[in-house]
DNA sequence: CTTATTTACTATGCATGCATAATATTTTTT
DNA sequence: AAAAAATATTATGCATGCATAGTAAATAAG
């Protein structure tokens, strides 16, 4: 087999990932990225929107649409913030809180899987070089092209 | 700082990428799989498509549109190939040729940082686990969800 | 306290991924 | 050879990511 980049490995790897989930998700009428958000949404009280992005790894802009969509899908309501008229709580509604489990099984199931295939050790290699990755890219240690104007 | 998961972590990394490659690739009007396409043709002679996807890691239906947009920035030509009506060839514009190496260059940057930043073993260990959930997610052996009619 | 800045969204547009469907050809069956 | 199945490609639609721009409210500056 030949050799392949850093890039195409955690491209396909990320692929594999994205369309499993988003299979598994479908099943229920639902998507991956409501699933996360599911996951990261207190079920017992209103979470201020500001603390999701953070958490999920998902720019305001990107959270606002899926959260609109979640919306309509009846998962969630967005309430008013008494504390910040800006802002907005995010509450989950029955079918919201039943659709967290499912999603928090999913992703539970996936990690178990991996866990059980994958050492402990280099499981943790993997997250360290994948955290390593990270730090290079925000370190802006990788860019260096002139910008053509 | 909190363990993250592993498809929290998979997820960050390759959104921090594509973004980087998209910025770098943006400096000349171009985009991320527009690069990793011009990588995968030949400079030389016409590429079938059909190579072209599997090389990639790409569905059919992903490349024709990217290499629709290839054609209409004057970078590709699409030629019929002569022992095949269905199938095209694709032939790279000397522009083409000239952002393929520009493409490259972004690509070989990359990996010259991360391998300067993480130890051969690491980074064999990284891609071994990364291709370990691969074979797992083929293998079907994720999917357990009964489908919801 | 009024003005300027920052912050929290929301709306849109483009890029890119997959799914599905349609079309044209080739290959395989019979 | 004619019919059936497989293959190559395109067109579209939805999901999700970022960028940009606009609005409203809170905070900081003067």
């Amino acid at each position: 087999m030949k050799e392949k980049t850093i890039d195409y490995m955690l491209r396909a790897t990320w692929m594999a990932v994205t369309k499993m989930y988003n299979e598994e998700a479908g099943k229920k009428d639902s998507t991956m990225a409501t699933g996360f958000a599911l996951i990261s949404i207190d079920p017992d009280e209103g979470t201020p929107s500001t603390a999701l992005g953070p958490k999920m790894g998902m720019e305001a802009t990107s959270l606002s649409r899926t959260l609109k969509n979640m919306e309509e899908k009846g998962l969630i309501e967005r309430k008013p913030n008494p504390l910040d008229g800006r802002g907005v709580l995010i509450h989950l509604t029955p079918f919201g809180k039943e659709m967290r489990a499912f999603s928090k099984s999913v992703v539970l199931r996936f990690d178990e899987a991996v866990s059980e295939a994958v050492s402990e050790e280099d499981l943790k290699t993997f997250k360290r070089v994948a955290h390593t990755i990270l730090e290079l890219i925000n370190a802006k240690k990788i860019y260096t092209t002139e910008k053509i104007t």
